[in-house]
DNA sequence: TTTTAAATTGTACAAATTACAATTTAAAAA
DNA sequence: TTTTTAAATTGTAATTTGTACAATTTAAAA
């Protein structure tokens, strides 16, 4: 299984140790493509790992997030919600059904950062400029 | 005092029922300006309403948001903001710090419109587009 | 002044997350 | 390969951040 494999290096790479929870609670992150929570991701690794516990769940997550290889965001809803999509992008958000997905446009982040370039914020470094562009999904499955 | 006054205008313009409560709670968020937590607000306003309910906080800023005179702000911390100036605007925020500041620009706001009006994104209908300008305050007070 | 719907309060409950001590395990060292 | 050890996992309890609900009080309309 080469995917397997691929996490196992992201893992490595990351100077985090291989455990079976890290790699399926991974594995499931990157299929999932829908930002789920701790909890949503928890239900879904104790499938393959019966007897997981939801606090290790927890302790992956957060040790994935500190070590770069995941990002936590967080909507209007509840929960936070994790992200394995480390690269540059932005987030199509819903209220209405609480989901999220990603936006990927390099033209526009040419454009804030050639605007964020010439104008200065007095008193403030900037490191980052994320949009969260909420609006409705139009094939709203259900 | 001209600012009780406003802030009593304000919430009788939103429908809203003229309570000490209601009051305080307008006027603690106004001077804040630091987009205060429940908890926060909770803990200021009851200097000047003793016997205040917690719940009564959440209450009354409940009411303030479903009468859109204040915004829930969220950031990667733990508990939502509120925040009483409604008309458009963008945070700066300091995630060491956990500080939030207002970004006023009308500039960047005309260029984000006029490039979301030429680049329709399919399957979305959008609504508003936000910024979270991440980084870290100069001046950290400490 | 009376009436009443709405606001406030206290208590209990709930969801999401964290603290911590005991146990197990990955992987480095021998 | 076996031993060692620091780190990961687990279960439980606690904490944080709220929400639900019934009883009481109150703003403001009549
Ligand atoms: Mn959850
Ligand atoms: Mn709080
Ligand atoms: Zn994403
Ligand atoms: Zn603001």
């Amino acid at each position: 299984m080469k995917r397997v494999d691929e996490i196992v290096k992201k893992l490595s790479d990351a100077g985090l140790k291989i455990t079976p929870q890290r790699i399926a609670v991974m594995q499931s992150l990157v299929e999932a493509k829908t930002h789920p929570t701790a909890e949503e991701t928890y239900r879904r690794v104790s499938q393959s790992i019966p007897g997981l516990s939801p606090t290790t769940v927890y302790n992956v997550l957060d040790a994935f997030v500190r070590n770069g290889i995941v990002n936590k965001v967080k909507t209007d809803a509840g929960a936070m919600r994790y992200d394995p999509v480390t690269d540059n992008h932005h987030h199509l958000y819903c209220e209405s059904s609480d989901r999220m997905e990603d936006f990927h446009d390099p033209e526009l982040d040419r454009l804030l950062e050639e605007y964020f370039q010439n104008k200065k914020i007095h008193g403030f470094r900037l490191k980052d400029v994320k949009l969260q562009i909420v609006g409705e999904f139009e094939n709203s499955k259900k």
